[in-house]
DNA sequence: TGTTATTGTGTTTTT
DNA sequence: CACAATAACA
């Protein structure tokens, strides 16, 4: 992820951040609050471990995103200049570390360096199965609520006997424990490891190697490279340490047991509590690791003072936190705009209208970002972009690695390396249709079962499954066909491989022959995993069938097209944690949406929603704007919509109103000296003292008329007068008049229907 | 056995 | 409203 555009960051570090840059000897706690250098102290300190001539692989920095991964990796090695091997440098995600790890280490758990890492769709796949082997009611038990309370277990490190820490009741509680060994062992079976599993089986590995040798068993006696691990690394950094789960923390002390760790966090952005993660990983840290140093990190040098402002606003009204205030020495800047609009085809209108505007004036794309709480609220915004003739750069987005033809040819990859993988290889048997079906497949299936072998191991069999010779000789012909494929893997490079099982599985032939508007489009979705494909092949060059499906495994993906710095960035709030943009759009702020409908009832959800909104505030440098809607389609029903807590917790004196209000000065202040809360218990801030009523709101609606948005700010032209700021507007159809500001006459009334908008 | 129509069904967020 | 799972068809 590159820096985008300027960032007022000083030249030297300021003393908090120094001091933990050059903290040694006990473990360091740095509590860092949204921009305030987080990245930066970890990259000194990296660089600066490295200048006192610590060996760069025995250095580990772990992260959560694949994109902090990157970016941060990126920074050391500008910081360093070549003066150090940085590469050697052992930086990752907890999840690609440990996928790592296990391909190289994970044989005595009975995975082969091939073993294939399951995402969701993989394990809700292999769920199904063994639910309806447990036969129990489909109802009541659902491959995504017991998936659920497997992954709550795992990431608590807890076996199916020992969900009783969980808070299950007993019906469910063995059902649960029943299907969670059985997923666990047809994933072994099938060489197979989901997300959970991949820090679950590497710290199941590290606790053997710390256990004293006679207990290891043999394999890990003596020069065990697993135990050697556990004293290779000398300094460990985690970032993002507010949303590490039990596990993971677990993970980190594991191989952090003869290092200095430094864990970086801010309870104010724990947004992933729902996955896990446990704020009091942070709280506890300087329990579990004795004589503990805590640096805060509360100088802001990212946004304005009326952004910071807005977003203390929203942040101080959870009560458990650390308390922290930032501060920033970068003046008020411009006023934070709240908009409504008719509905989410206005909304993102309006955005792409501004947007539009704003490159056309010189601004570069990559400064824009676009939030949102839920990925079904990207379509329309996409739409709108696309419309408008701007680049658009989806982060996640409803997958493009999910989807059915996609899916399908990764199997045929997955296949190609680890045919014992059941939901894969049963996925592509009959894909295209070459007449093998569920019947056949079926069978196959209680064969293998039968002889607890995997499917591909019983496809020879066939014959013995009591299959006729039609389908005999058919399963020949893909068993065939998979083994001239798996002969290529190590002859062609990888993009031509994806190619050669494209088309040598008939695949493409078939989209070809149905010639239907939907087999293009799965047709173009082919060329562009190709595409993606031979991009990863540049990036990474000689990377192999294993490496690329680690990544769309792992990594996920970023839709869009052309270079990055011409595409206006959109994700959602919980992909924007960690990242800057100088203008901001976060829209859909409605009761419902953000703060989200499924949380309203649960106060402690409730405020790791309000977290999230204080990280999405968080990310702007410079302009931010809050959209929201009167209507909007939910279940492709109209809902009216009300304006989010958020946006009324907004303080009014932030705000760009409609009426120009002269603007306050306060910039938020340098809080007073504080004794550091650390460890003690929680400091509550004092109550907020303003915030915004729904009916003063009313300024800022916008209003559609002849299907145009109307927002204070946007742009009119007369044609007499030229283009004029609108600031404000009176009555309706016809008798619409505008209040404009012109640059050579001033504030003008107008009648609407004597100018165009721009 | 494979394709198509219909009826449910359900939606946060991610590695 | 979309999509998936099911039912009815060819």
């Amino acid at each position: 992820m590159p820096c985008y555009g300027w960032a007022p960051v000083p030249v030297v570090l300021n003393p908090e951040q120094s001091a933990a840059v050059a903290h040694r000897g006990s473990a360091l706690l740095v509590l860092a609050g949204a921009g305030t250098g987080k990245t930066r102290v970890i990259t000194h300190r990296v660089a600066a471990l490295l200048d006192e001539g610590i060996p760069p692989w025995r250095i580990l920095a772990v992260t959560f995103t694949n994109k902090a991964a990157e970016e941060m990796r990126a920074r050391i090695d500008r910081l360093c200049e070549g003066r150090h091997a940085t590469k050697e440098i052992w930086v990752g995600t907890f999840h690609s570390i440990c996928a790592r790890l296990l391909r190289r280490f994970g044989q005595p758990l009975g995975l082969s360096p091939h073993f294939t890492i399951y995402d969701t769709a993989d394990s809700t796949a292999v769920m199904t199965k063994v639910l309806e082997a447990l036969d129990v009611s489909d109802k009541l038990f659902t491959p995504r609520g017991v998936l659920g309370w497997i992954d709550r277990a795992k990431n608590r490190g807890l076996g199916p006997g020992e969900l009783d820490a969980l808070g299950v009741i007993e019906p469910v509680r063995s059902v649960v424990a029943k299907a969670f060994a059985a997923y666990q062992a047809r994933l072994l079976a099938a060489n197979g490891a989901d997300f959970g599993d991949l820090i679950v089986h590497t710290v199941a590995l590290l606790r053997a190697a710390a256990r004293p040798r006679e207990t290891a068993g043999q394999q890990l006696a003596g020069d065990d490279p697993v135990r050697a691990l556990l004293h290779r690394f000398q300094h460990v950094v985690v970032d993002e340490f507010q949303d590490t789960n039990p596990l993971q923390a677990e993970l980190v002390d594991r191989l952090a047991s003869h290092a200095e760790l430094c864990v970086v966090g801010d309870d104010d952005q724990a947004i992933y509590g729902w996955r896990g993660a446990d704020v009091d990983q942070i709280l506890r840290f300087a329990d579990r690791h004795r004589g503990t140093h805590v640096v805060r990190l509360e100088h802001n040098y990212r946004s304005t003072g009326l952004i910071l402002r807005c977003a203390d606003a929203v942040i101080r009204r959870n009560a458990g936190r650390l308390g922290k205030t930032l501060w920033t020495d970068a003046g008020d800047g411009d006023p934070v705009r709240v908009l409504e609009l008719p509905g989410e085809r206005e909304e993102a209108r309006l955005v792409a209208h501004e947007i539009r505007h704003a490159i056309d004036d010189g601004a570069s794309p990559d400064q824009f970002a676009i939030f949102y709480r839920t990925h079904a609220q990207s379509r329309v915004l996409e739409d709108a972009l696309r419309t408008a003739g701007l680049g658009v750069r989806i982060v996640g987005g409803v997958a493009f690695y999910e989807r059915a033809e996609i899916k399908d040819i990764l199997s045929y990859l997955v296949v190609l390396l680890n045919p014992d993988s059941d939901a894969h290889l049963g996925r592509i048997l009959n894909r295209p249709a070459r007449g093998i079906g569920n019947t056949t497949i079926d069978r196959l299936a209680a064969l293998a079962t039968a002889r607890g072998t995997s499917l591909w191991q019983v496809l020879p069999a066939a014959r013995e499954a009591g299959l006729g010779a039609a389908a005999c000789k058919k399963i020949a012909g893909f068993v065939a066909l998979i083994e001239q494929l798996r002969e290529r893997v190590a002859a062609l490079p990888l993009d031509a491989l994806v190619a050669e099982v494209v088309e040598r599985t008939g695949y493409r032939e078939s989209l070809v022959l149905d010639g239907d508007e939907e087999s293009m489009g799965r047709l173009e979705n082919l060329q562009e995993l190709l595409g993606n494909t031979e991009e990863f092949l540049s990036e990474h060059p000689g990377a192999t069938l294993s490496d690329w499906l680690e990544q769309t495994s792992l990594v996920g993906g970023e839709r869009g097209e052309g270079p990055r710095a011409q595409a206006v960035t959109m994700m959602t709030v919980h992909s924007a944690k960690g990242l800057e943009f100088d203008e901001v759009y976060l829209t859909g702020m409605e009761e419902r949406v953000f703060p989200h409908a499924r949380v309203l009832e649960d106060p402690v959800q409730m405020e790791e929603e309000r977290r999230l909104a204080y990280v999405a505030i968080t990310r702007a440098r410079r302009k931010l704007t809050l959209t929201m809607v009167a209507r909007r389609r939910i279940y492709g029903q109209l809902q009216p919509g009300t304006p989010s807590r958020f946006v009324l917790d907004l303080p009014r004196e932030a705000l760009a109103t409609a009426a120009a209000r002269p603007r306050p000065q306060p910039v938020v202040e340098r809080p007073a000296p504080r004794t550091p809360a650390w460890n003690e218990d929680v400091v509550y801030d004092a109550a907020p003292e303003i915030a915004l009523e729904p009916d003063e709101l009313e300024g800022f609606h916008a209003e559609v008329d002849g299907g145009v948005a109307l927002f204070v700010g946007m742009h009119v032209r007369h044609k007499d007068f030229g283009i004029g700021e609108l600031v404000g507007w009176s009555g309706a159809g016809r008798q619409l008049k505008f209040n404009l500001r012109f640059a050579r006459v001033g504030l003008k009334t107008i009648l609407a229907r004597f100018c165009e908008p721009v």
